[in-house]
DNA sequence: ATCGGTTGCTAACAGGTGTTAGCCGGCCTA
DNA sequence: TAGGCCGGCTAACACCTGTTAGCAACCGAT
């Protein structure tokens, strides 16, 4: 994905309160001429800076999309051990989402209101992002450091378990996304159940 | 949450077509029209069997809530160790979820379009469930059987990995529910790291 | 044969939607 | 001073939306 020019202020501005209302209210229940109060214009106008609504869903969407793989890019090129990897691709992941909560929303729950051919760029990329995460984890298995016995399935809930983050992560809360970050890999990684010797591998 | 008398077959159709639209396009982007063509009806006919389009959603919103409590308390009311018991609300939640699984993700992104005071008590609802799954932690922790330094954080990040089923369970997947079920609360459980004498811990 | 209930159709209602085109005012530059 | 550009308003367009009311057909009971 090609970086994009810096948006003029007001496409910015546009962007960022639609992705606020399209997060709040879902895409299609959020109105041209709601956007248009919201920033104190009417409907008409925004047609000055913007092509279409769904160029508004489009741009978030696949922006976001940069920014998982350029995060999950920088966590996973040095030679590190794979468990390693993985928590600094989880760091990376839960940056982003706690970075734009709203655009993260709009993210994971409105790519569906894309038109085609976006939409299925857009799953095939979705796709890719999960595939390097499941390969890490095959290869964390391999390599002993990690072990499920479906890498595939425990990307995906890994996934899942990071991406409610926009749905209750508030930058005023006590801790700091990294300390999120952190936590999470660490519930994810060791699990929830204490170790006293020999609870592991009951049934 | 009381039960209801069972529906009449027309209305049950309604409420499964329903459903099944709103979980692949979302409940605003659903017309009554495009839902009375996949019933074979006109959208005017569509009234004599529902109130409004809104009280498809509330039903099938409150229809599930009910289902996940009854799993919940079902999973929870023998004295048995706290672990155990979180095992067996995981499994209840992942069989509601599989069971529906149209009905769980209308349930899980689409009460935002009930109405007041219906989304205020759905919302108290959520809480109440989550609650649950909190409570149910925190006194695993207590009891020596888990660790976590965030009941709460710790609740909803099981439960969103949980909630991410109704997006990619097919049922004519290799898994069964109860596969899936002990796989999750395998891995959320016990984590993904493999223990080694040594790195449980690390930082 | 008649009546009541159920169900579906049709047409309409009242309102909302995304988007376009023409116009206007302000600002900047030559 | 004049012209060009930008951005906003307005009105309209073409279409869609959820819902209602009246009507008709069918079925079962009396």
């Amino acid at each position: 994905m090609s970086a994009t020019a810096p948006l003029r202020p007001r496409k910015a501005q546009i962007d960022r309160t639609a992705t606020a209302l399209f997060r709040a209210q879902g895409f299609a229940a959020t109105s041209m001429r709601e956007l248009a109060t919201a920033l104190g214009l009417e409907a008409g106008s925004l047609y000055s800076h913007i092509k279409s609504k769904e160029e508004i869903l489009h741009r978030v969407c696949f922006a976001l999309a940069d920014s998982f793989f350029a995060g999950f890019a920088a966590a996973t090129q040095e030679a590190a051990p794979v468990a390693a990897q993985l928590r600094q691709a989880i760091v990376a992941h839960v940056r982003v989402l706690t970075d734009d909560s709203a655009a993260s929303a709009v993210f994971l729950h409105e790519w569906r209101h894309l038109s085609e051919p976006a939409r299925s760029e857009f799953l095939a990329l979705r796709d890719r992002y999960e595939g390097a995460f499941r390969e890490l984890i095959a290869r964390g298995v391999a390599a002993g450091e990690l072990h499920t016995p479906d890498p595939a399935f425990a990307a995906l809930t890994l996934l899942a378990s990071l991406n409610w983050l926009p749905s209750w992560y508030r930058p005023e809360g006590k801790l700091s996304p990294d300390d999120i970050a952190h936590r999470l890999a660490e519930q994810l990684l060791s699990g929830l159940v204490s170790v006293t010797g020999g609870n592991r591998g009951v049934a």
